[in-house]
DNA sequence: TCAAAAGTGTTCGTCCTACACCCATGA
DNA sequence: TCATGGGTGTAGGACGAACACTTTTGA
């Protein structure tokens, strides 16, 4: 019998190799009835980022990602979705960024017994803007929430992240009802369906739009009303999580 | 200004980590009316596993798994869906794992240097049965296709990858025309629909199962119908990978 | 000749589209 | 009071579910 060493993966002169992994985030949330994004960026010559960081020791990719998503907006239990992983040995060299500039003599010596690939997995997270207290992270770095509209420049492939997250979201939005997870608890038909027409890129006719939501069967219509608009104030909604659930096993689906 | 040490993620003592990344393939196939999975094991005292391996230095995640495939199936240029990856900090040990049964000094040396983390990128596939030659791998291995309903127990958390890939397939059902990739080019509309119910779980009717399909208009019909088959021969299709990428621009949806 | 499979037609109900209409409210 | 946004009603059309009917074939 031949040796086992189909266990042994990482021989010298082999062409396996060992990976950093890291998470990165794109946090979408609604402001003034638009899409953003929060980004970051280390120092201002440098490009923008998306929230991002390593992965530990003792955590599964989920995990990371909600500390990550903790850190940076200090929400728990929000929706993630991880969606895609980035593994082009291009897509990022640690010897090319940090030829950039200068390092300690410490820090050049570490990186030469570094694997130099990076591969990232993405994720995308719904958040309720008023909910979100944006911090800098470990490393106190400017952030901000940006218009998907008018994305600066960016590092890296965190532009082609930021298109494939998008592409998931739409996807997504044709089986879920997950873009209630933008709003508060409390929140209006017509809020959900300018979040709807965002997402989807046209506009949805005001009477099929809330007959196909409400025939789901996961809102409920509170009694109050939303306080403070113009003209006639539109009912609050909440979403009911057991309603979902049982709509759910009975095949129904949430797709617009 | 601060240290740059955000760009050096691996310091002794810390907690990031480097990781083994391999890729799993959940390979599916028809055969008599039955969905099928390729596995294969190392020896016969071993379970059943998933053709996989690790990633190479110089590909990225697809590539990996269009190896894998080809070195398994002999086949190319297949529909391959990365679904998911499963990073499980427990998922698998290599110490564990090489306790179970003797390496050589020279292995078990090799083994004290290696991260003890494998992270696996999921992907399945849908090949028609016709065009696969089975190989064993590099290690020549024992392979088999088995009944989607009478899998073995298998390694590691592999019985959860399938479970998985199953549930990404059926939603990938819900978008896109994907289930003809499992037949051969020519293909009837009964064995399409045989396709559908399997992977649905449930019976469809006749007319409007060819109805729906064939307003997709992706779908030509030759004037040939399938011989050496018993009462009424049906015709014979043929995928139109023009007119799809027309139907799909005009934002026609293909879910069943 | 007959049973079974495949193709086609018909009916009915449901849902989507579109617009119309009325209501409520702040300006 | 009026312009505007929000809730509800209704007619028409597209589509799916269910089933009937016809055609074709090997047994």
């Amino acid at each position: 019998m031949h040796s086992r060493n189909y266990l042994v993966p990482l021989h010298k002169g082999r062409t396996e190799v060992d990976f950093h992994l890291s998470v990165d985030c794109v946090i979408f949330s609604i402001r003034d009835k638009n899409l953003h994004l929060l980004l970051n960026r280390m120092e201002p010559v440098r490009k923008w980022m998306l929230p991002g960081g390593f992965m530990f020791r003792n955590e599964d990719a989920d995990q990371a990602a909600g500390r990550i998503l903790k850190l940076r907006t200090g929400v728990e239990r929000v929706y993630l979705n991880q969606f895609k992983i980035f593994s082009d040995p291009r897509r990022f060299s640690f010897h090319e960024e940090t030829r950039k500039f200068p390092l300690t003599p410490e820090e050049d010596a570490l990186l030469e017994h570094l694997p130099d690939r990076v591969i990232s997995i993405g994720y995308f997270a719904l958040v309720d803007f008023q909910s979100v207290t944006v911090t800098g992270g470990d490393f106190r770095e400017e952030t901000c929430w940006c218009p998907l509209e008018s994305l600066p420049e960016m590092e890296f492939d965190h532009a082609e992240i930021v298109g494939e997250a998008l592409r998931a979201l739409r996807k997504e939005v044709q089986f879920s009802p997950i873009l209630y997870r933008l709003l508060p608890e409390k929140f209006t038909l017509p809020e959900l369906q300018n979040l709807y027409e965002i997402v989807l890129g046209r506009p949805l006719e005001r009477s099929a739009f809330q007959r196909k939501v409400l025939r789901w069967g996961i809102f409920l219509r509170l009694d109050e009303r939303k306080e403070g608009v113009a003209h006639k104030r539109p009912y609050l909604y909440r979403f009911e999580a057991e309603a979902f659930r049982m709509a759910r096993e009975n095949g129904r689906s949430f797709g617009m």
